[in-house]
This record gives structure tokens, C-alpha cells and sequence, in this order.
RNA sequence: GGCUGGAUGGCAGAGUGGCCAUGCAGUGGACUGCAACUCCACGUACGCCGGUUCGAUUCCGACUCCAGCCUCCA
């Protein structure tokens, strides 16, 4: 299996520390606000690599952290008036929610920043220790960047031009001005933990470090995350963890790429972002996953109206392949040539897009059989459905899919389709079609096939 | 300015040194009472300029444009 590291730059075979097993850590969710498509993003590229890394044969340690004390969640639960940790129970609670709908494998281990306070204080100390960090004036404590070989190797910048950079905010307590904190000193009023430098709360970054290497070991893996975090954030856990345990932190870097909306980065800070559940309301779950999976995971998306659409559409026919086919207790066609394809696509970083393609043509093959040899049209649906579920899709009750989750009154429709095959018994087409008509009206649409008057609504 | 990545047919989106992605939309046909679903067939493409090559969308170089990171961000 290949997979592409952000290290190297290019894709490596996969080599895992443990044969057999994969020690996985994926940076998460800061709990302040809801999350949005862009996080949805993250979580399901990396859901799609655990689970295609299980289906492979793989056992994988997927650890997936929550950052639940930070300076953006002190502000937010000061304009609240509420404690910080009030706050975020409450986020929590509803990006597991929004998890939940997106159907994201839970994380072996989801560990919580604050929970972690005794192993970050410590991981500080060491660094202290031996000399990579320092206790400054002012009660925080930096990591010492210049005393650190290789220092931005993972975004590749030059460090010396770091220190030019004009966006790097001049601290008096800092001995270099790249230096980073790993424990900050409360101000009046703030939450934090008493530590050997006072009262205080971790810096951003060491919580990863400490989390992921008590979880997983000193070198483990794999680590992922969004590729706005390549810098500072991936680079700075390098630093840390290596000048703290002196072992390779990490053999391979993921970075899913970013969702846009109108060519800009959907983001916070840019306050264009849709969150996960006012997307939701528009659209049901799968769609947005379809639309999330059948992009490249390294490429940028576009977020819009069309692009769900399209998935929408995608899925229509996926699901008008299954219905009718029960594929409950039968076994999926083995050693086809679509589930070869579809696993040399995987195999290749992951590449969901043409697995997705390969997907297509197995509904053409299943159509096409459908009449002529319904075992073995079932068989392939079976497998469509088995490939689909490492991507998360395809899982649903095909008729209750293109019902979109029965919006009408169900005894209704079956009333006016049995009008309507009575009149096309009795070849009263004008009647037949005018029954249709008030079927349209409620947006249903009837199928006849071999006999057979199902339906469905139309968008 | 530095570092990354991208530019593919009407739209979405893979990939490859010479032949097919795939989906939606479009066109023609089959099926249907008519439709819908489905099947068959068809069309339109690789930002721009050079180079390498028998042959390049694919390799190399320049250029243009776009995006991400360099400040909190998935």
C-alpha cells in the first residue's frame, strides 16, 4: 500500500512499525463553536483511512484528541459568562452528534487535553531539563526553537527567515522570537493548574506531543491532520517530542487538503464556514460524505450547492442499482475485477475518486444482469455494498433512500398507484396518467418495471 | 517575498508517454401504452510557450493564472 507522506513528499510504500499493526493519531476538534464542513472534511478522510486500513487486513490503534482547554475557548466562555468547561461539554456533546450523522468510526481513545495535564507538565520538565526549554519572567514557559536541528522540516521553511518574517509577534520574555510556548501563566481570572511555574494552562501545541506519545508510543505511525496545521502546529510537535524523548516522533505525515467556498479557505477566522448540521438540514448525511469522499483526500473541494447535487445524483444511482436486489444473507461475488480495481485505487494513497469510478461501473454491470441473471446481479450488489461500506456509503435501505426518508404520506401513494394500474388494466391511459399527475404534484415519481409499480420522490 | 500544491471536455473529477476513466448534463437508438428506471452508441479535454521523443495532456524548462501556509484555523 502506498500513501503519500508530507515528510518525504512523495508516496511511500507502507511500512508499519508492527507488522500487522498501525499506531494512528489524528489531530481533532477544538470544542467552542459547532464544526463545520471543513472539519467534516478531516474527519472523514481520516474515518475512510481507518476503515480501508482495517479492511486491509490492518489493526489499527486510531487515537483522535479534543482540545478543550485553549485561549479561544476562554474568550468564547467569558463573552458567555459561563466556565470554560461548560462550554466545552457542550460542543463535545454536539460534534459527537454531528459524528454520529457523517457515521465516523469512533477513535479507539478520544483524549481530552485537559485530561492530560500531569503528562504535559511532565513532557515541560524534560524539556527543561535538558536544556530545549526554558521558564521565562513572565511565568510561561518557551521551547527553545534555535537549539533544535531541522527546525520546520515538515512545512520546509528556513527558519532564518522565520525570524524575518514580519508576522512574528515580538515578546520581550521570548530569548528568540520563534520560540513557543508550552505553558502559559493565567491571568487573572482564567482557568488553569498548578505546575511547577505557577498556576497556568499548557501552550497549544505540547498537549499533541504529550497525548499522542502516551497513547502510542515515541514513534508511532501515523499522524494526520488538516494541512493548515502542517505549520506551526505539525512542525512544533516535531520539535517538542523529539528534543523530549529523543526518538523519531513520526514515519509518516497525512495533511487532507482544505474546503473552499467561492475559491476562499472555509474558515473561522474568515467567517464564510457552513457548519455540519445547517448542511445536514439541506441535504442527508450520505450525500455530504459522498461529496466529501469523492474528491481526492489531498485536493482542495468546493463547497456548493451543484457539488451536492452531483452527489446527490451519484448516490441516486447507486441506490436505484440496489433496490430490489436483498443482498441481506447473500455473499458477495469474490474475485471480481471491479473489487480488484477497486483495491489497487485504494491501495494507491487512498485514491477514492477512481475506487468511486470503479464503483459506477459495477452498477452498469449489475443493471445490466439484473433480468438475464438475478444471482449474480445480487452477488454484485452485495459486493457494491461491501466496497461501499469502507467508504461509508451504501448502506442504507435503497427504497428508504429514494423515499428521502418518507416526507409523504406513504398509504397515500400506494392508494393512487393502485388507481393508476387499475386504469392501465383496463388501458385507460388518460385516467393512468392523470393519476400520475397527482403523484407528481407530490413530487413522486413511478417506476414500472417487470410488472412492478414502485416509486420514489424526485428532487 | 519564502515554502507547498494546482490549472483536464458544459459541470464535477481520476489518470496515463501512443488505446477507455467515472458521474451529471447533451445527442441518437432500445425498452415502455406514454413516461420513469435501465441498457447500447456518440460528441466535446488536457492553461500558455519552448525542449526531449517516432509520438506528450502525461517527462524537462520558462511563463501566466489560482489556492494553501508563513497569525488562531481541519
Amino acid at each position: 500500500m502506498k500513501i503519500y507522506n508530507t515528510l518525504t513528499q512523495q508516496k511511500e510504500e507502507f511500512v508499519p512499525i508492527e507488522p500487522g499493526k498501525v499506531r494512528m493519531y489524528v489531530c481533532g476538534l477544538t470544542t467552542y463553536d459547532y464544526a463545520h464542513i471543513g472539519h467534516a472534511r478531516m474527519l472523514v478522510a481520516f474515518d475512510v483511512v481507518v476503515r480501508y486500513l482495517r479492511a486491509a487486513g490492518y489493526q489499527v490503534t486510531y487515537v483522535r484528541n479534543i482540545t478543550d482547554i485553549d485561549d479561544k475557548i476562554i474568550k468564547r466562555a467569558k463573552e458567555n459568562g459561563e466556565p470554560f468547561d461548560v462550554l466545552t461539554e457542550r460542543f463535545i456533546t454536539f460534534t459527537h452528534e454531528d459524528e454520529a450523522a457523517l457515521g465516523i468510526v469512533r477513535p479507539d481513545i478520544e483524549p481530552r487535553a485537559t485530561g492530560y495535564i500531569g503528562e504535559i507538565i511532565a513532557m515541560t520538565q524534560t524539556l527543561i531539563g535538558n536544556g530545549s526549554a526554558y521558564a521565562a519572567d513572565n511565568g510561561d514557559v518557551y521551547f527553545s526553537v534555535p537549539g533544535f536541528a531541522n527546525y520546520a522540516r515538515l512545512s520546509r521553511k528556513n527558519p532564518d527567515e522565520l525570524l524575518s518574517g514580519a508576522r512574528i509577534e515580538v515578546d520581550e520574555s521570548k530569548h528568540d522570537a520563534r520560540d513557543f510556548a508550552l505553558w502559559k501563566a493565567a491571568k487573572a481570572g482564567e482557568p488553569g493548574w498548578p505546575s511547577p511555574w505557577g498556576f497556568g494552562r499548557p501552550g497549544w501545541h505540547i498537549e499533541c506531543s504529550a497525548m499522542s506519545t502516551t497513547c502510542l508510543g515515541h514513534t508511532f505511525d501515523i499522524h494526520g491532520g488538516g494541512t493548515d496545521l502542517m505549520f506551526p502546529h505539525h512542525d512544533n510537535e516535531i520539535a517538542q517530542s523529539e528534543a523530549a524523548t529523543g526518538n523519531t516522533f513520526v514515519n509518516l505525515w497525512m495533511h487532507n487538503g482544505p474546503v473552499r467556498v467561492n475559491d476562499e479557505k472555509m474558515s473561522k477566522s474568515l467567517n464564510n464556514f457552513f457548519t455540519i448540521r445547517e448542511v445536514l438540514q439541506k441535504y442527508p448525511a450520505e450525500v455530504v460524505r459522498y461529496f466529501l469522499v469523492a474528491s481526492h483526500y489531498r485536493s482542495f473541494i468546493n463547497y456548493s450547492e451543484e457539488t451536492l447535487q452531483i452527489g446527490y445524483d451519484a448516490l441516486e444511482r447507486f441506490y436505484h442499482a440496489l433496490k430490489g436486489l436483498d443482498t441481506n444473507a447473500v455473499v458477495p461475488a469474490a474475485d471480481s475485477v471491479y473489487e480488484q480495481r477497486f483495491h489497487a485505487a485504494m491501495h494507491d494513497d487512498f485514491n477514492t475518486p477512481e475506487a468511486i469510478g470503479v464503483l459506477f461501473e459495477l452498477v452498469r454491470e449489475i443493471n445490466r444482469l439484473r433480468n438475464t441473471d438475478a444471482a449474480q446481479a445480487t452477488g454484485l450488489a452485495a459486493l457494491l455494498r461491501k466496497l461501499g461500506s469502507v467508504l461509508g456509503l451504501l448502506q442504507a435501505n435503497a427504497e428508504e433512500f429514494l423515499r428521502k426518508g418518507g416526507a409523504v404520506d406513504a398509504a397515500l401513494v400506494e392508494s393512487l398507484i393502485a388507481q393508476r394500474n387499475a386504469a392501465r388494466a383496463a388501458k385507460n391511459w388518460a385516467e393512468a396518467d392523470r393519476t400520475r399527475d397527482q403523484l407528481k404534484a407530490l413530487s413522486v415519481v413511478v417506476e414500472d418495471k417487470n410488472g412492478v409499480t414502485s416509486w420514489r420522490i424526485e428532487r
